[in-house]
DNA sequence: GCTTGCCTTCAAGTACACATTAAGGTCTAT
DNA sequence: ATAGACCTTAATGTGTACTTGAAGGCAAGC
């Protein structure tokens, strides 16, 4: 398979592609005769891989880490459960921030009414959680 | 309260916070006699609103958009309501999205094998997904 | 009166994640 | 054999969302 046709297959374009070849998210690529990518399922599925981990929030540098870690010989299991892991802490976070914020439109579409503003509770609320993150680091 | 303040109320740094404001993210903030800004509660819910909206992945455009229609005088409630809600479906489609990274992550993790890579039938499932997009648009 | 610490504006710099362009090679069809 | 549609690398450009730096003003404390 072509560069446009796993572009096709994935809906990374080609140069994100080769972009990813090069910072090694994913593994250096067969070539053709010609030296054109021949591109197989396994990098398929390296690249659908990436891609989820990308739209879940996950910079390419972090993956690549990851990665790294992942191809190596060593046997780092347990190093990789671990990112895994907190990738997935990272992850599940960001969810919960994101439902915070759909209850919040959520309740100003109930309420239509001022609806731009934090009002005062709420905003107590993230000063407090404010306060809290500040004191966990 | 000055804008040092303000930062740390919000957690927003003083520079954001200026290019808020010179954004029309936020309002006109009020001036001391020597040019200073002050900044007031009310202020300090909309930087808070902001956050909220950009954590939730809305972008400085949008926003701005979303928010000058919101001081415009007329009354287009119903234009606010539907962008509100607009955002809302984005809101949750990411949401939706980021729990099937996590529920996918959780399956690699349980079954500690062959993890980095997407599996056959998900793959089939994800480009089943893809064409159903294209064909949407 | 000088340092410290806050503030101001405006311009330029930075990081990320690609996208685009340039210059050229190969293959297929007409 | 010339066009068209792919491909290659390498360098440069782009958009977003700020951050940083320069140059200076104001007020308090030593």
């Amino acid at each position: 398979m072509n560069i446009k046709e796993a572009s096709e297959k994935t809906g990374v374009s080609s140069a994100a592609i080769r972009y990813y070849e090069k910072e090694s998210l994913i593994p250096e690529i067969d070539r053709t005769e010609v030296g054109n990518r021949d591109i197989d399922d396994r990098i398929i599925r390296r690249i659908t891989f990436v891609t989820q981990m990308r739209a879940a929030g996950m910079s390419i540098d972090s993956l690549r880490r990851y990665i790294q870690l992942f191809d190596a010989q060593e046997d780092n299991t347990k190093e990789q459960k671990a990112i895994l892991q907190e990738q997935l802490a990272v992850m599940e976070e960001k969810r919960d921030d994101l439902q915070s914020a759909i209850d919040h439109l959520n309740y100003k579409l109930n309420h239509f009414y001022d609806h731009m503003e934090t009002t005062e509770e709420e905003l107590r609320e993230l000063e407090r959680q404010h306060a809290e993150k500040k004191a966990n680091q």
